[in-house]
RNA sequence: GGUGGGUUGCCCGAGUGGCUAAAGGGGACGGGCUGUAAACCCGUUGGCUAGCGCCUACGGUGGUUCGAAUCCACCACCCACCA
C-alpha cells in the first residue's frame, strides 16, 4: 500500500491540493512541514493527528520538518477562531515552544536518512522589517481574495468579535514560513488541519510566485466528538500529553473511555497497528463490545507511545486494581504502587484520631471544592470510601473506615478515584 | 472624534424597582440501566449551615430608594454606524 493510501485509508486525508500527490510521494523522498502553535507548554490529544500523519509519512522515508509557531504565535491565527485572541507574550511563547519541541521529538526520528528536523519560525519572522515585508510578500497578496475566506468572512460576519488588522495578516506570515522553508529546506508539501488550508493554498500560490517551485497541501480532519464537541477534552479539562498536566493513569482512562462508534476510527488515527489487526478489533466490537478489546487496545497503544512502557504498566494495573472490584486483597505497598498514578493526599495521622467530619476532611484533601458539593454528592449517592456507599452526610472520620491502618480509598462517582493516606 | 447598542451565574441567554440565588437552554457532575460504551430516564449545579437562616453575586465606583441585576452619575471594556 502506498503512504497516501495509507493516510487516505487510516482518515488522514481531508483534502489535498494535488490529485497527483499520491505519486508524488511514492517518488523520491520529499521534505515537509507542520506547524505547531505555542499556545501552551503541552501538546494535547488534539495535535496527535497532525502528528502521526507527519510519522507516516516519514517512515515511508519523508523528511519532517516540525516547525514551532514562536513567531506566528505572537500574532495569533484567527483560523477557526470565533473571537479575537489575547496576545501572548514572547516569553510565554518562547517557553511554550520550547515545552512543545520536547514533546515532539518523541514522534519523529531525528536521526538516519529521513531525519527529522525541528525549527522555529521565530528565527527568521522577527528581523522582517514592516516596510520591506509589505514589499516584498504584502504585494503578493489580494485583499480581494483575502475577504473571501472562510476563516475571515466568519469574523467579519460575527457582530460581536470583528476581526483585527492583526490577525487579518496572520495568513501573510504563514505563508512566508512555507516560502521561507521551500527555499532554505527544499520544503515541498505542508500539512496541517483542516482550517489551515488557507494558509496552506497562501504559502504554495506565494512559493510559485517567487520561486517559480511547485508545491503540495494536505490537510487532515478536524476531529470533534460525536456531540460536535472538541476532541481531547474530557472532564472539564483538555487531555495533555505533559504527564505533569495529565497524569499518564488518566490518560490510559482517556482512551479507554471512547465509545465504541469511535475507537476504530482512533485506533487508525493514534496507532500504528496495521490494517488486519484494525480490522479484527473492528470485527470484536461488532461481537463482543462489553470486552471492549478496542478501546483496551487503543489505551495501551496510545499511552506507551506517549508515555512509555514503564508509565502504561503502572496506568494498567491502578485501573485493574480499581475497576477490576476487589480493593480488601491488597495491602499497603501494592495500594501505594497503585495509586501512585492517582491523585493522592497525605493528611497528618492525628486526623484520624479527632474524628472529624468526612466532608470536612475531603474538602481539605482537595476531592472537593467546598463542603456543600460534598454533602451533595453523598445526598446523591455518588460518595465511596473503599468502594462502600456512604449513606450519612454526617459520618466521622475514623479508623473504620480506613483499608489499611493508614490508608483509605475515596471513589466519586464511578471512576474518579483518590487515596487519602495518615502518617 | 461623534452617535447609538452592549457588559448577567462554567457558557449562551431571559429578566428592566420588591414574589430573583436570578426563567430557559447547553455543558458539567451524580444516580438508574449497562460494558469504565452509546441512547434514555431521574437528580444536582454560589458559599456557610442538621435546619430556621445568614452571607456573597448580575463590568467597576458612588448615588437615589424602606428596598436595585433592574433607576441616576461617573469610569472601564466590547460592538455597530457615521466622520
Amino acid at each position: 500500500m502506498g503512504v497516501l493510501e495509507e493516510l487516505q485509508w487510516r482518515g488522514f486525508v481531508h483534502q489535498a491540493t494535488h490529485e497527483d500527490l499520491a505519486q508524488r510521494l511514492e517518488g523520491a523522498p520529499l521534505t515537509f512541514y507542520c506547524g505547531f502553535d505555542p499556545t501552551a507548554d503541552s501538546l494535547h490529544v488534539g495535535s496527535l493527528l497532525p502528528i502521526f500523519a507527519m510519522a507516516h509519512l516519514q517512515r515511508a522515508g519523508h523528511r519532517p520538518l516540525v516547525l514551532i509557531g514562536g513567531g506566528t504565535g505572537l500574532i495569533g491565527d484567527p483560523s477557526g477562531k470565533t473571537a479575537e485572541r489575547t496576545l501572548q507574550t514572547k516569553e510565554q511563547v518562547l517557553a511554550n515552544a520550547e515545552g512543545q519541541r520536547r514533546q515532539l521529538a518523541r514522534f519523529l526520528d531525528f536521526e538516519g536518512p529521513a531525519a527529522a528536523r525541528m525549527l522555529n519560525n521565530a528565527d527568521w519572522l522577527l528581523s522582517l522589517t514592516l516596510v520591506d515585508f509589505l514589499r516584498d510578500i504584502g504585494k503578493h497578496f489580494s485583499i480581494n481574495v483575502m475577504l473571501t475566506r472562510e476563516s475571515v468572512r466568519m469574523r467579519l460576519e460575527d457582530r460581536e468579535h470583528g476581526l483585527s488588522y492583526t490577525e487579518f495578516s496572520y495568513t501573510l506570515l504563514q505563508a512566508y514560513d512555507f516560502l521561507h522553508l521551500c527555499e532554505h529546506q527544499n520544503c515541498r508539501l505542508q500539512i496541517g488541519g483542516s482550517d489551515q488550508w488557507g494558509n496552506i493554498v497562501s504559502g504554495m500560490d506565494l512559493t510559485r510566485r517567487l520561486l517559480q517551485k511547485e508545491t503540495y497541501g494536505m490537510t487532515v480532519p478536524l476531529l470533534t466528538k460525536p456531540d460536535g464537541s472538541k476532541f481531547g477534552k474530557s472532564e472539564g479539562g483538555n487531555i495533555w500529553l505533559d504527564p505533569a498536566r495529565t497524569s499518564p493513569y488518566k490518560f490510559y482512562q482517556f482512551w479507554i473511555n471512547q465509545p465504541d462508534a469511535e475507537v476504530i476510527r482512533y485506533l487508525r488515527f493514534f496507532t500504528f497497528l496495521s490494517r488486519s489487526e484494525i480490522e479484527a478489533l473492528e470485527e470484536a466490537v461488532l461481537n463482543v463490545p462489553e470486552k471492549r478489546e478496542a478501546q483496551r487496545r487503543l489505551a495501551e497503544e496510545v499511552t506507551r507511545i506517549v508515555h512509555g512502557e514503564e508509565a502504561l504498566r503502572n496506568a494498567v494495573k491502578a485501573s485493574e486494581a480499581m475497576f477490576g472490584g476487589a480493593l480488601d486483597g491488597l495491602d499497603e505497598p501494592t495500594l501505594l504502587d497503585v495509586f501512585s498514578e492517582v491523585p493522592s493526599t497525605t493528611l497528618p495521622a492525628e486526623t484520624l484520631e479527632i474524628q472529624p467530619l468526612l466532608t470536612d476532611v475531603l474538602v481539605e484533601a482537595g476531592c472537593f471544592p467546598s463542603k456543600g458539593e460534598a454533602r451533595r454528592m453523598i445526598k446523591s449517592g455518588g460518595l465511596y470510601v473503599n468502594n462502600e456507599r456512604i449513606e450519612r452526610e454526617d459520618l466521622r472520620l475514623s479508623r473504620d473506615l480506613c483499608l489499611t491502618p493508614s490508608m483509605a480509598v475515596v471513589r466519586k462517582g464511578k471512576k474518579h478515584y483518590q487515596l487519602l493516606r495518615f502518617q
